[in-house]
DNA sequence: CCTTAGACCTGGAGGC
DNA sequence: TGCCTCCAGGTCTAAG
């Protein structure tokens, strides 16, 4: 589900509710939510905390608490959020994989109906990108070091189609399917050519349409095309300025061309075939 | 090095 | 209504 814009969204979303909270008990059902130690090890060690930081890293959420450094990702249908009660819908409460209780009476909930969300808890560190799960990540997609220069030194050797390299968290770490395809379209480049073939000044205007994207992207609260909401009811808007992903069929907004949809990667990948032609074809 | 399929999970949409 | 297939803002792994 999320990708670097709607990441951002639940974390400001959460850090207005929680910032200095603290953790009173808590309660995991799902046994697979906490993969670097047992769920009952991470619920006694988050015992008790408080708040005291919010960041994100990519696709990560990163909870600085007293003596903690929570780690939490949302693959695809993960929700984190703050209730005053627990929900009674039974649709709902299925989905509800770990409750927090805090101290003032509130829940943070995490729901998630594919339970493909994970957390892990370290040691407090001074350096957060240094912790394990997050060292593998590339330059953040918000990074002043993402240039031309960083993806040319990156990609310049690879033959991966440059879509499938964006949706590489280790290259850039916060893209996902929606926003590879805004990114790509907006560059005028086609989902399917080959990095190696890309100039440097082409993948400048990547780096450069990925941040004035990202930007957008956040400020509208992110894209609900299906399932993201950043509390129980909230939606993000920027589904209302996508150009390319999801409108197969829909007249480009530059030339009005019908838009494409293909498979990259196995995943839908949508483009403009006039205005994002390959060039080596 | 690169690609592809499958795994992890569940629900919603659409076809019959 | 039910059953079936396909699809989904993600990532990891095995196999060719």
């Amino acid at each position: 589900m999320p990708e670097a814009p709607e990441v951002a969204t639940v974390l400001h979303t959460l850090q207005e509710s929680l910032q200095d909270a603290a953790i009173e008990k808590v309660e995991i059902t799902h046994p697979k939510l906490a993969d670097n130690m047992s769920v009952s090890e991470f619920a006694k060690a988050l015992r008790g905390q408080h708040f005291r930081g919010f960041h994100r890293l990519g696709k990560y959420l990163v909870f600085e608490m007293d003596t903690l450094d929570w780690v939490a990702h949302l693959r695809m249908e993960g929700k984190l959020y703050v209730a005053d009660a627990l929900p009674e819908d039974p649709k709902i409460a299925k989905h509800i994989h770990a409750v927090f209780t805090l101290s003032n009476g509130q829940y943070l909930l995490y729901q998630d109906s594919r339970k493909f969300g994970r957390m892990q808890l370290y040691e407090k560190t001074e350096d957060i990108s240094s912790l394990p799960i997050l060292a593998k990540n590339g330059l953040d997609v918000l990074s002043p070091a993402l240039n031309g220069k960083y993806l040319y030194g990156k990609l310049h050797k690879k033959r991966i189609p440059i879509k499938t390299a964006l949706l590489d968290q280790s290259i850039i770490a916060g893209i996902g399917n929606i926003y590879a395809d805004e990114i790509l379209f907006e560059s005028g480049i086609h989902p399917l050519t080959p990095c190696s073939q890309l100039e440097e000044a082409q993948l400048e205007e990547i780096a450069r349409h990925t941040a004035s994207i990202m930007e957008k992207a956040m400020e509208a609260k992110g894209t609900t095309i299906r399932t993201f909401s950043f509390d129980q009811s909230h939606a993000g808007s920027y589904q209302d300025q996508l150009k390319v992903h999801d409108r197969q069929d829909a007249a480009c907004p530059v030339c009005g061309s019908p838009i494409e949809k293909i498979t990259v990667n196995n995943r839908s990948t949508y483009l403009c075939p006039h205005c994002q032609k390959r060039k080596d074809q």
